[in-house]
DNA sequence: GCAAATTAATGATTTATTCAAG
DNA sequence: CTTGAATAAATCATTAATTTGC
């Protein structure tokens, strides 16, 4: 086992250790037709896609020698996602429409369309929705904190009907803590590194947001 | 602004869906190895990368036409990344070595490495780093509660050496509840959605792990 | 010896917190 | 002070172990 060589890819962390796990499963190799793929060049990309290391060239000298990268970086003016009016209204009327945790093909609609008013990112949408849930979350408590009785019966219940077939209720969402929700995501990594990649999608069975709280 | 046809081609979250949770009946048939493997590409990618809806292939009367797979498949499972026990070494080498939340890039590299053992994707890493990092801290804490005096001032400082070049201290972690560290991800969104897929990053400057905490 | 039933691990997501740019 | 960004804690949900009845 190159475990040096390994290590020494890696940079830093570099191990040695006989890694001497306890031998259980006398399994072979399952590399099945996988190790085939292009495993040294970093073609991959899963996770968080595209997720790139925090360039923050001001401080702390960075000891990596990839400094060089001229400009490309993250043009947008600044460092951080600066909203115009339209996004954040747009954005508003989704969430307002149900939406909240938009999938990555959700996202990437979004941000197309985001991006005909001002420089976005995906990331900066997945932000957007989780942040304003979140405090969305934390205003409506603060508020109830003031107001300590009921308002949990009869909440209110803000139906939005968007284009004839969109009916939400606001409720539900801040009340319970922990919302319990069924998962509907899940990654899915292209394993494709020759050239066909991000081909064509099937979402489908997607939640949009719990109901009946159910209790709790 | 058009939130018809905004939402209209976002799909918009039809008030349907309550796909209740999987877990159901406990008797649910294992049938291992669904895998979506069929055309669950994804064409989006951002944000956590390839992450795509949950297809849940499963029940759904006999509908599915995948069952023909009689065995294999995607080797390890089907949904889940199953680790080999090579992968799960490494990785808790690197683990002991002082990685905790490595980058885009390292991910990548681990990631193309430990592909050579088994199926394995970068968030597959990402979370196993995170997962592991949560849990060796859970144990500390739990072990530590049997344990209700000092163990804090001189904390074991496990200063490892490995091949005559690292040196890594084990604590400092698991001490601080929350930890700061220099932010170190960032998403990048691929605006190309035509064919030009995972092209090629920049990543630099990006920093292993916080070795002084820098106070909070 | 199996295979369903149960339990233990742990992979994958979501939610809560925290940090810091503007 | 507002809020984009990032991390950690809490949870959910599978998969493998292990147990149990035949």
């Amino acid at each position: 086992m190159k475990v040096h060589q390994l290590a020494r890819e890696f940079g830093e962390y570099e191990p040695s250790l006989s890694l001497g796990c306890k031998r259980l499963c006398p399994l072979a190799p399952k590399l099945h037709h996988h190790q085939a793929s292009s495993s040294d060049t970093v073609s991959s990309f899963d996770l968080k896609c595209f997720i790139k290391p925090e360039s923050d060239p001001r401080k702390l000298g960075s000891s990596d020698q990839k400094r060089d990268s001229p400009k490309v970086e993250t043009q947008p003016g600044g460092t951080r996602w600066n909203p115009t009016q339209e996004q954040i209204g747009i954005l508003e009327m989704l969430y307002r429409g149900g939406m909240r945790t938009p999938n990555a093909q959700k996202i990437e609609q979004i941000t197309a369309h985001l991006g005909k008013y001002g420089k976005i990112e995906g990331k900066n949408v997945f932000y957007w929705f989780q942040n304003h849930k979140a405090r969305e979350r934390q205003k409506l408590k603060r508020s109830s904190l003031g107001f300590t009785h009921s308002a949990r019966n009869s909440a209110p219940i803000t139906t939005i009907t968007l284009d004839t077939r969109v009916e939400i209720m606001e409720r539900s969402d801040e009340d319970s803590p922990y919302k319990r929700r069924c998962k509907s995501w899940s990654f899915e990594y292209l394993e494709d590194e020759s050239g066909s990649p991000c081909k064509e999608e099937e979402n489908r069975t997607l939640e949009l947001f719990p109901l009946h709280p159910e209790g709790r």
